[in-house]
Formats: C-alpha cells, sequence, structure tokens
DNA sequence: CTGAAAGCGCTTACAG
DNA sequence: CTGAAAGCGCTTACAG
C-alpha cells in the first residue's frame, strides 16, 4: 500500500491534523516542525492521495477541455493539439490534470458533460469551439459550472470568460500588409463567415480595402469550398486579383495545387496570404506567409483564466487578446502589375 | 450541494449500502428494489461522486497518457492527436478519463509521472513514444505500474504490452508495390533509423528488394535530415531511383518542393510513396499514395489492452498488431524508363 | 502552535 | 435480499 498521512505522523510524531497542514504550508505550523515533517515525507516519497484530496477539498484540480464534435477531419487540424499543449503547459504548472471530452453527436457530449459535472470530476471546463445555440454552454451557465471558450462566444458573451485574437485587425492587418505592397486587388478565399473568426477578419479585410479607397467587392470572397472552377473564374475577371488571403493554412495547399494546374506559377502570378502560420506554411513552395495567432497562448491563456476562475470564483469576468503577428516569407510579393 | 448517495437512500426508504450496490448493478440486489433506487436517481439525476468512489476502490478510472519530450514540431505532427482521438473514444467508451502528461525534459518527466502515481491520479498509462533506457519506463516496470506503448518498446519487451503496426512488413509491401510497378531502382529518404519503426520499415524494404533480386544499396537511404545537394547527388548517379520511399508524409512535402526545384516534375521523373495518410497526403499535388497505419486504431487498442490490464491484473501481456494498407494515389505510377 | 474528532461520499465485509 | 458499521485518506472547525 502506499504511504498514508498516517505513516508520515506516526513517524514525525505529530497528529494526522498537522501532517496535513504541512501540506498545504499552514502558517499555523511550526517551522521546526514542518522540517521534521518534510523529512519524513520526502524519506517515505509521500504525496497526498489525490481522490482524498478531492472528496475532503470538493476540488478536483482537474479540467475539462471539451473538442468539437469529432471527425477527423477537424482532428487533424494541429490547431488543436496545439492549443491543448498551451492548456497543458499550464495545467501542468498549477498542478491540474485535464481531461479531454469528445462525442459524436452534441447531444453525446451533453450527456458527457454532464455526468463528468455531476460526479465531480472536474472544477471547469474549457471550450475549443464556438457556436450558436450550444446546449453544453446553455447547461454551463445555467449550472454556474466555471468554463472558458476560446474564440468568441455566441451567447452570454460579456458573462464569459474568453480568449481570442482580435481577429477583425488581423484581418485589416494582412489587406494592409497587401495594400503596402501595392495590391490594389486583393480577394479572400477560404473564407467561412458562418464562423465568427473568419466573418471578423473579413470584416477587417473589407475595412482595410475602404480606408485605401479600393472598392469591396462581396464576389471577391470565395467560402472553403471553393472549387477549380470557382478559382478559374476569379482570374478570368477583368480585373482578376493579384493578392489572395487565405482563411488557413490548411486551404492553402489546395489551392496552391489548384493555381498550378491552372497555369500560375507563384507568387509572380499572385501574392498569397494565410492564417495561422502553421509548421505547414514553412514547408510550401514558396513558402507561406502567414499570420501567427500564436494558439499556443490561446491555449494557455484559457487555462491560465479557467484555473483562476476555479481557485477564486470572485475573478472577474474577462475578456483576452492574445496579439498576433504576420510572417513574412516569399509567398508574398510587391505588385509588379 | 450535489446529490448523494444518502438522498437517494431517504427517497427509496432503503440503506446507502443499498444504493451503492444498485449504482454497481450487483445481482444480489432484487429487481423491484433495483427499480425503486434507479427512479430516484434518475428524478435527481443522481451521478456517483467520483473522488469517493475512487477513495474507496483505490481505482481512479483515469489514465496518463505520455507525450515524447515537447517540442513544437512534435505536437504539430498530427500523428499524436489522432492516435490520442482513438483512446479518447474508448476511454469515453469505458468511462475512463485521460490525463495527459508533457513536460520539457526528462527529469521533469520522471517527477510528474511519480507524483501522479503516487498520488494515485491515474491508474495506468500509455506511452506514446519509445526510446532506449527510458527512465519513465524502469519506474513503471520497477513499481509494477500498469501501462501499454504504442510502438516497439525497447525496454522489457516481453513482458510489455504494446501495439504497433507490422512495420517490417509495411516496408516490404511498400517496397513490393513499387517492384509490381516496374521499378527497380529505389531509393528511402527521411529514414530516420535511429528509431525503431523506421529501422524495421528500412529492413522490409531490404528485404524486398533481395527477394527481387536488386541490389541493396545502403547510400540509397537517406535520413530525415537531407539536403537538397543529398538528394540531388542520389539522382545524378549512374543508376538514379525512379522511385523514392518517404519516411513520414510530413517530409513528403519539403521533398516534393525540393524535386520541384531540381526540375523534377511529379510522378513522371519519379514515384512517390510515403507512410502515415494524414490528410495531407491527398491535399498534395500530385495526391501521394501513403501507407495508412490507422493510428486512431492504434491509439484505440492502447487504451483498450491498458484498461483491461486495469481491471484485472492478472491480463496477459499482449502483443497487438493493426493492420495497414497501401492507399494509393497519383503520386507513384508504372516505370516508364 | 498542536491534537482529537467529525466529516467528505462512497464500498464492502459481516450479520441477519 | 438488505442494513449497520467500519474504512478509504484526507481536511477543518473546535478546543486547548
Amino acid at each position: 500500500m502506499a504511504v498514508t498521512i498516517k505513516d508520515i505522523a506516526k513517524r514525525a510524531n505529530v497528529a494526522t491534523s498537522t501532517v496535513s497542514r504541512v501540506i498545504q504550508d499552514s502558517p499555523k505550523i511550526s517551522e521546526a516542525t514542518k522540517a521534521r515533517v518534510r523529512k519524513e515525507m520526502k524519506a517515505l516519497g509521500y504525496e497526498p492521495n489525490f481522490s482524498a484530496q478531492s472528496l475532503a477539498n470538493k476540488m478536483t484540480q482537474s479540467i475539462g477541455i471539451i473538442m468539437p464534435e469529432a471527425d477527423v477531419a477537424v482532428f487533424q487540424n494541429p490547431f488543436f493539439l496545439e492549443s491543448i499543449r498551451g492548456i497543458s503547459d499550464l495545467a501542468n504548472e498549477k498542478n491540474f490534470t485535464m481531461a479531454i471530452v469528445t462525442a459524436r453527436t452534441d447531444e453525446e457530449l451533453l450527456v458527457r458533460v454532464k455526468m463528468m459535472t455531476r460526479a465531480n470530476r472536474v472544477d471547469g471546463f474549457i471550450v475549443l469551439y464556438s457556436k450558436p445555440e450550444d446546449p453544453v454552454i446553455d447547461y454551463f451557465h445555467n449550472e454556474k459550472i466555471p468554463y472558458t471558450v476560446i474564440g468568441k462566444p455566441q451567447q452570454y458573451v460579456s458573462e464569459t470568460t474568453h480568449v481570442d485574437n482580435d481577429n477583425f485587425q488581423a484581418g485589416k492587418d494582412v489587406a494592409q500588409y497587401l495594400i503596402q505592397l501595392g495590391h490594389d486587388s486583393i480577394a479572400y478565399v477560404g473564407a467561412d463567415v458562418s464562423r465568427t473568426v473568419h466573418k471578423e477578419r473579413v470584416r477587417g479585410y473589407q475595412a482595410a480595402l475602404e480606408e485605401a479607397n479600393i472598392s469591396v467587392d462581396e464576389t471577391f470572397i470565395l467560402d472553403p469550398n471553393f472549387s477549380i472552377t470557382d478559382l478559374e473564374s476569379l482570374f478570368h475577371r477583368s480585373i482578376p486579383p493579384t493578392a489572395l488571403i487565405v482563411g488557413d493554412d490548411m486551404h492553402a495547399l489546395p489551392l496552391q495545387t489548384m493555381l498550378s494546374q491552372l497555369g500560375f506559377s507563384l507568387p509572380e502570378a499572385c501574392s498569397l496570404v494565410s492564417f495561422n502560420n502553421l509548421s505547414l506554411a514553412e514547408m510550401l513552395n514558396p513558402p507561406l506567409t502567414s499570420v501567427d495567432i500564436d494558439i499556443f497562448k490561446l491555449g494557455y491563456q484559457a487555462a491560465k483564466s479557467l484555473i483562476e476562475k476555479i481557485l477564486d470564483p470572485k475573478e472577474m469576468t474577462k475578456h483576452i487578446i492574445v496579439p498576433h503577428r504576420i510572417v513574412e516569407r516569399a509567398s508574398s510579393i510587391r505588385n509588379s502589375r
């Protein structure tokens, strides 16, 4: 059997309550006896039993991470692992454990989440997606369960702590960057405007165009299911684009393929700027200019504010913005047309 | 406060011990009282307190997942998230939770693992990497802590349950596939033979060549740090390769880039076959023929056998082979030279 | 500054 | 088939 508080108490000649207070480094205990107790803990390799602590404390020191409904494509996007890595980093620091929650459907997810909270398995949740009318979010809200979301929540916005990029600004920065390179015909490809992230970036892009007195053309925006034909007609317009903003690095690869099939060679025919700065971006040919949104930090900050909230429920609601920066590579060049 | 076993007992007019037996669906309890108790559980939305169960049972229903030392590149490889998804799937099924363990160094990792086991935070571990003389593995082995490894363990092989592909066969299959396409000059690029996976695949590749009476040339094998110059000299040999086997889909993209910089157009100049069948493989141009090693199932099976071992320590050691299959795409064609 | 005792919410021999 | 009681390993008022 593992070593318990009793073993330590006996060997250090104190009561178990004293040992417990030493574990918590309570100021009520004299340094002398702390030292004595700690010596015994070290000697026996004592580690407080986690379940017993949780039961007595009503704290699990564990957070749930909610993934969007699992489909392979989503999981292969490094975004998730990278944000989990950020969460994990902070969690390890604070001695918290994480439990990843996945499910095939909304209902299944809700069942699991309810089970986990009722069973007191976790103290709170980080939600890695955001969508309208999410029953899971409603549940958290109604039951007053601590949670933070990565991205922009679509419910109870002002009351929920979330960490996000300034996506409007990111979209604007990218457009302005291209405008400074002399581009005045800039299309936006792979923008899933049903998602807030992309909607905001597109708004930023449009704002930049307006400020530069470039006319905004809605048909210059292609959703992520664009076909090679869509792309072709884009380039067959009277004024074809000289630069493309791509919604996600993951789209850049198929896009490049299509462009080369259409006979365009990059970056001469067209500059490319994308979002996320995955390691993929460096590998492409030409290497892709991409906006680094610091996914790791999104995860890290989400975990940080969730744990703060758990440890102190009076902690106020926060809205944290993680800065982005454009990582310039060979795919974007000065416009020569 | 959450609803407890006492609340249920009171409302169902039974002792708490009876409720506990109903939770466990013990055959000792009559169906009649089971039904009565269950009705109350449902009515109150009761879920047994997890910490209390763990404490009483000495079971945490939680498994640790050990990642290799964290560096960004590793984390961006979808392999890990995909195997975690497989683990997660089974874990959810069995009502287990997972805790991801990461660290920057070996020592830190060992400290965390010790802390977690001593604190009784998890019942066992899945190790997502394998390397020689791993102190973490030694610790598990000495303390008799259940663990399974994904890949081939390098210590206590026969005593440790592991799940892996038949990498020798996979390497052989790939080579034979290319041989059938008429290739007789096949190089192997991006093989990190310090890792068992790759060593075995290379052995399989060599075996296939021998069986086909093709001479085996060690200089036809390039490690993952190959430069464009290495590649160039490969193709400047008296008999240049007509096909390349690539160690990992992740290497295929930079490889393609280099080849195109050298003026080769694929697949005419050279066929390509790779491993892992990440979603990346489909996106490449030409789409990449790749060996699907079923990463999801590697994770799923690892979790399955670990949990079996946890629930029944007498469960025997297993060595599970997950089948692979070649997914043929446009990057590999019949040799025309 | 320290200890004895009750309690957290379960499980499980033991008795009937 | 069911219940009363002890126990899992901690924490925390309460008393001194």
